[in-house]
DNA sequence: TCAAAAGTGTTTTCTCTACACCCATGT
DNA sequence: ACATGGGTGTAGAGAAAACACTTTTGA
């Protein structure tokens, strides 16, 4: 939701007095059951614009800047302010600055991307202007969003790659059947099990509990946790 | 350079009701002999705060944004107006958004990161308030611009672990050598050069020319040339 | 002719992949 | 018992590292 400044239409000459307004926004990864397949699939909220510019359409949740908060504590409140979800991945994306995002005043965005577990996102408030939708296939959405999510998409499966992001979008306790799930609804291919359980066991940080999950049809398989600091790489963030 | 805001003095109470001030800051990266053995070094300029806060002080070259600059063409504006530069290499780095990074007012720094060629490095305006500094090791840089540095470094680091950043911090014409050297001297470690050699034909997108580095006291190394894309990554910036 | 860097070839080692196989559980 | 996913073992392909070796120049 970027802000709105306190003139109604574009005039270059106030457009050009003005400074750039300052906004947060925040892409919200969630994993949920897939309509059709049932297989766990990335899915999104999105919030609806009740007001000009692109009123009507789906935009990503955001806001100004607090001026008590720090940029990561003021996505972090946004977030929870408008889908009430606490992440357990929240990093930056990316600032976003280009001249014409927003018709009326100019509005650089500081976007970050976070990851919700699904005990999480069920909690989440769906109402008529909040709403979750597939990542993949989205509409057209308010501003540049569209461009902002790909490229959450993006990032998203390079840190798959090589990376223990997957966890985030996990519970505390998780099988290796469902962290290859992830991958496989991530990067959109079949991964062979014997393989990434070596690989997991190896590089990620994970250790094994003595419980089982239960209820399957088959064999109960190991349950796991995550063992590893939630920021295993940059220095400064 | 981080905005000054009209208050000379912080008070909360005026703090809290300026919107926070947005900044353009720039990390440069080149190439140049390293004082004592002469191998190829990485380098930074800074400028001298010539006002408070840290008046006297080295920081980053950088700016307010200016209203018909994209962010990109800020950062290479003021990279242009303090270091009289064009870089052959821009990225965004990160946005500083901390709530004490400046005394007075809240600043919002979106920094970029650059490398720029050593004839291009070599131009570079020297001043009593403008120098060159080598990357490792520096002094107590102005505002969180130390933090800032390391950042930039690491993220040089990572990209060079498997990527084609070598080539920026070089001419047009080089050879395989100078790019181990960039690698030695980036990653701080011995690099064989007969595997380097293969791995760069493999992947990198160089081309030989028909050209030979003469002037050198053994057998002259023939002249390669960069044929990738400035943006081999991502979809967005 | 010798030293040193350019450039090539070869062996060894490691990692990734494919896939055969056993294990444990619900139906 | 048997179907199915959980879990282990292993042989082959391919990449990376280590290093011996040849080539070409300046001194």
């Amino acid at each position: 939701m970027e802000r709105q400044p306190f003139v109604s239409a574009a005039n270059v000459s106030e457009r050009l007095a003005q400074p750039p307004a300052l906004a947060i926004s925040t892409v919200i990864f969630a994993l949920r059951p897939s309509a059709t397949s049932g297989r766990p699939t990335l899915w999104l909220p999105l919030v609806r614009r009740i007001r000009e510019p692109f009123k009507g359409l789906w935009a990503l949740p955001g806001g100004p800047l607090a001026q008590a908060d720090s940029l990561q504590d003021a996505a972090a409140r946004n977030l929870a302010d408008t889908t009430g979800l606490a992440p357990s991945y929240l990093e930056q994306l990316y600032a976003f600055g280009g001249l014409h995002r927003s018709p009326a005043q100019r509005v650089v965005s500081i976007v970050y991307w976070a990851m919700v577990q699904p005990t999480e996102a069920d909690m989440a408030l769906e109402s008529e202007n909040v709403k979750w939708f597939r990542a993949d296939g989205l509409e057209t959405l308010a501003f540049d969003h569209n461009q902002i999510v790909d490229y959450a998409l993006w990032r998203l499966r390079n840190k798959m790659a090589y990376g223990s992001i997957a966890y985030h979008l996990l519970g505390e306790k998780f099988t290796l059947a469902q962290v290859r799930e992830v991958y496989e609804a991530v990067l959109d291919r079949t991964v062979d099990p014997a393989n990434f359980r070596r690989q997991l066991k190896q590089t990620a940080h994970i250790e094994a509990t003595d419980e089982y999950l239960q209820g399957g049809k088959h064999r109960p398989p190991r349950l796991y946790r995550y063992t590893g600091t939630t920021a295993e790489d940059s220095p400064v963030p």
